[in-house]
DNA sequence: CGGATACTTGAAAAGTCTCAATCCGCGTGG
DNA sequence: CCACGCGGATTGAGACTTTTCAAGTATCCG
């Protein structure tokens, strides 16, 4: 982990949809920030890189002093219960925030699943900041929004489909995020492990690997290793359930 | 559903858990607002009841105008897929909000479980009430987060706990609403079916049947009659992993 | 190139679903 | 007030999905 002070920062990116329509000049499906709250943002910031994956970001039970944007990479939220298990609760992906925090202390641990870097933000003085920029906190509002949204959507999924459709519509998830999809040959380069894949699916390795099976029999997909997948999107889409 | 506009309107209680420790003087799991505050919203908002079950408030789909705030009653927030299958993403209790929506459209319908009472706010007076008032979006803010970690949890119950399990989590967290928990013989009211709770939990009506015969038979609970439960609310809590 | 890790496959066991039948409880109308 | 009927709730049996445990194979990284 390295504590950057670097002066050329990247911009303060939050991936959301609004809940109302987007006002014009919006960029789409990114919140919209004046130049100078990006500036006051950013210097209440600092960026922190994580070279490896597996570097743990925060741990869950911990006193939660910060909030996290993740500019590039891919981190995972895992929760463990007090028998060993655990589940992934969410991948983040460049533009989300993480380090959810309850009374105090962060519920989930996040790690690194490739190698990233974050904004990190004082808790207390992002509060502030945010009483003190209405627009700006209407943003990170609309952002918290957009994630509950994800999470119904995670329900669902959880309670109405099973696992081939499960694993189909994170997919068409993972193809969402241009980073680690080639729309040009419909090529998807899988950041995690199966292990990962089962966790978050809330299914066994071994499952996972079946429904990649039968994705694959049925045309969906095609494995040219277990981490490159040439994706149909169309087809993978109709199948999910995914509109 | 009536529209009233009785003078005499209950207090605007709005349910979370902070994220960061409580400051003094605010009121265990509630938001704090400043009696101005809870008028000049109370003024933005119409209340609304519903006087039978089943009443549909909201529906999946529609435009989406208003943001609501159960203040008595239960509802529930069911999504329907494409093939009928249909997922009840939530049950909302007093000092809950509900009206998720995105790009200007409800992802869910919202209807009463019990007779209920909410209030309504048109969503662009609240959000421009929100700009300028940003104590109270502050306040929203938290209770969008809180309503990620019940997602989250959610989420976990789904992916990691069998159907006693999730079922006996469900439980708990209906005897957390004091409304349809008498603590003092400790008996639970459902308000709910077994269907409804079946698809809650993503399950069938005759397998949430079998749980609670389970649950029963493991000294768990005693049922007095289908929704009338005499939970043992140590055991519960122990046997579904809710600490 | 070798070793460790990740991934895949097979077979038996566990959990849940579906379908069908039955039972209960409550509100309605006689 | 009681009988009836209907929807909700329960129970049983067989089918299907997913898990678990065990073994084997591929892949990646030093």
């Amino acid at each position: 982990m390295t504590v950057s002070q670097r002066a050329n920062r990247p911009r303060i990116h939050i991936k959301a949809t609004p809940a109302w329509s987007p006002k014009q000049g919006e960029e789409a499906g990114h919140l919209m920030l004046s130049p100078s709250e990006q500036a006051e943002l950013g210097r209440l910031a600092e960026i922190v890189e994580y070279r490896t994956a597996k570097s743990e970001i925060l741990a869950q039970g911990e006193p939660a002093n910060f909030l996290y944007l993740l500019v590039d990479g891919v981190v995972q939220a895992c929760h463990a219960l007090k028998d060993g298990q655990r589940q992934i609760v969410a991948f983040y992906w460049p533009g989300d925030l993480f380090g959810l925090a309850e009374q105090g202390v962060y519920v989930n641990t996040a790690e690194a699943v490739t190698p990233c870097a974050v904004y990190r933000f004082p808790f207390r003085r992002l509060e502030q900041f945010l009483l003190e920029n209405p627009k700006v906190q209407q943003g990170f509002f609309v952002k918290a929004i957009h994630d509950i949204r994800s999470a119904q959507r995670r329900t669902i999924a959880m309670g109405q489909l099973d696992l081939p459709r499960r694993l189909a519509a994170f997919l068409v998830d993972c193809s969402g995020h241009g980073r680690y999809f080639d729309r040009e040959n419909a090529m998807l380069s899988l950041p995690m492990s199966r292990y990962d894949i089962a966790d978050y699916l809330g299914a066994s390795a071994e499952s996972v690997t079946r429904a990649f099976a039968l994705l694959e029999k049925n045309g969906l997909l095609l494995r040219w290793g277990p981490r490159k997948l040439e994706i149909k999107t169309e087809r993978m889409m109709a199948f999910s359930g995914t509109d």
